[in-house]
DNA sequence: ATCGTAAATGCAAGCGCTTACATATTTGCT
DNA sequence: AGCAAATATGTAAGCGCTTGCATTTACGAT
């Protein structure tokens, strides 16, 4: 059988070429060190056998992998993706490899994902969010692997983060909506247990009530997965309550259509009825009608950003730096003034 | 500096533990060979010191990493998120993880993800659609991986594939539509060099038009990438032809909603005035409105199945079987009979 | 007690690659 | 032409783990 053919190695181009292993390696890793004519001769076997470098092998020796991981909570919807590809892209360029891993949101799958992207020889690693167990970074920082958390930006942190102001922008926005009369406010937030985007999101809005003067103990707040289902669900339960809100502020994009097509479902018009937000300002936003009136947060720029500084910090051992990047609110309609 | 506080190795377990290496190995990977009050010592060593194996180290000896690769299109839409995530849940019950790339529709990148999995010691690996240079079908069967087509069913191939019928399954939805009294008929298409998965839904239109006496030629068709603004922008060619579609059947139900949005813009009522089709049921399907008549295809039993066959070819050197699943179509409110 | 067998552990040879360091070859000057 | 310096290549020591085989220990049966 042909599949006893082992697969070649770098001792069988060698010898193929008539040259040591050391040219071979070089050949393949820094070919300006090696002269042409050897060069060539290397290639040409190389081509020949269909030799390709045993990466395990690589990273062994040279420990160094060129690989960047990144665990996020979710590929099923498109929160992650945008900013994703850009960080991709950007490493890419660098002449590193992503390798993606979700996590479902659930905190011991992300610790099992972050071993084994560590194990695998990952130079550093993009993490989505502040919120982990202290263990897990100690564990980065004894392994010698750095990380970069996107999506979130709290400076001062063990770990250097890359993101927005999620308190801020949703106060911000909370703001607008109370300025346009409302004040029976409520919000679909995500589960905010390990989650301090979630969190952060929940308590901008009670900023903004206490600024205007609003108790913040009066918001109704739903907790529940990031789902378009869920957030169906959410808005059913809210629309059940005694007190009615006129406006729901929803902790992403996925949960707000939720709640949209579930107003539309029960005969609600949004937003003359009820007004509803979202967060992410992601392609669904603009496809659901009405728009969703949301808060665009930059994900290119902060996958590429991410990216340039997490190699800084692989590459020069830097303890790298933070940044805070804008957001800001695009007005479609789905919000509108309380009557 | 900690920093130079080396990474713990099996060695230093093996020394704090006072056994052999061998000893420590057989610990982590087949416990019930070692006696419980060594295990113990060395598992106690292994917290002690923060032991964590490395991955390389492993793989290069054991010749096995219990990693299977999946490389997919895109992530920027959910197209194949739920599929993956079926197939993640499955392989991970069977014990190995999933590496994910993305190859952006590019046939050169999705090579060049191949290889790279390859040389990090993937075991298996999934790949989407059978369309792809011979090359790399002979470097897989060089490299001793297997591989599992998804997203397409065509027996007989060199490589077994789950998945349906694409043909049939556009075949059935034109039929249907032409029963319904269309009979100038267009399709976005997603691009169809190097994509079965596109040629064949084409050419199941062109099927039913031919079995209901309609001319294949007359098929209006237009490709291009699978966006949403794509498909916006090819329904505005569409309608700026003389002889206008009354049916639009898209290659996927990104396009098609790209489209709906495009209708909806220059003030078509879909369906009364055109009728817009997709393929694949993702959630946006559902979303939209009118919601989207589309086929409906079982990404979960896809990917769970996929991922047991897969392995089964891993660990039984089985040369993999072929399964078709079906599809259905589901009639929502962007189809209707042509006036 | 003694011996045979089975169970537990240790020894040491790699796995395929990179990279100091040593050696050989070429180049540029005088 | 001759020599030092620069350049090209070779040698061989690991990297951290698994595993076949050898050795030791434990346990019953005689």
């Amino acid at each position: 059988m042909s599949k006893l053919r082992s697969v070649p190695t770098l001792d069988d181009v060698a010898k193929k070429a008539g040259v040591s292993t050391a040219t071979v390696s070089r050949c393949l890793n820094d070919p300006k060190r090696v002269v042409a004519a050897t060069r060539e001769r290397v290639m040409t076997a190389v081509e020949a056998l269909g030799y390709t470098p045993n990466f395990a092998a690589r990273v062994m020796a040279a420990k160094r992998s060129f690989t960047i991981g990144a665990i996020i909570p979710t590929m099923e919807n498109a929160i992650f993706a945008r900013g994703l590809q850009a960080f991709q892209e950007e490493i890419h360029q660098r002449g590193y490899t992503l390798l993606v891993s979700s996590s479902a949101y659930k905190p011991e799958v992300e610790e099992e994902q972050i071993r084994t992207l560590v194990a695998r020889g990952a130079d550093g690693l993009l993490l989505i969010g502040h919120d982990r167990e202290a263990r897990i970074y100690d564990y980065l920082e004894q392994q010698n692997v750095p990380a970069m958390v996107a999506w979130s930006f709290i400076p001062g942190k063990r770990t250097p983060s890359i993101g927005f102001d999620n308190r801020q922008a949703m106060m911000a926005l909370a703001g607008k909506v109370i300025e346009l009369g409302h004040s029976r406010l409520a919000t679909i937030s995500g589960v905010s247990q390990g989650n301090d985007r979630a969190r952060l999101r929940i308590q901008g809005i009670k900023d903004a009530m206490q600024q205007h003067g609003l108790s913040p103990d009066a918001l109704s707040i739903i907790e529940t997965p990031y789902e378009i289902e869920s957030g169906a669900e959410a808005f059913r339960l809210l629309m059940a309550q005694d007190n009615r809100p006129t406006a729901i502020l929803c902790g992403n994009d996925v949960l707000a259509v939720g709640a949209v097509r579930q107003a539309d479902e029960m005969g609600y018009r949004v937003p003359d009825d009820i007004s509803i937000t979202g967060f992410d300002d992601i392609e669904l936003a603009r496809i659901v009608r009405p728009g969703l009136t949301t808060i665009h947060v930059p994900h290119r720029d902060m996958g590429r950003k991410a990216a340039a500084e997490l190699i800084d910090m692989i590459e020069n051992s830097s303890p790298g730096q933070s940044f805070r990047l804008d957001t800001k609110i695009v007005m479609r309609n789905s919000l509108t003034r309380a009557k």
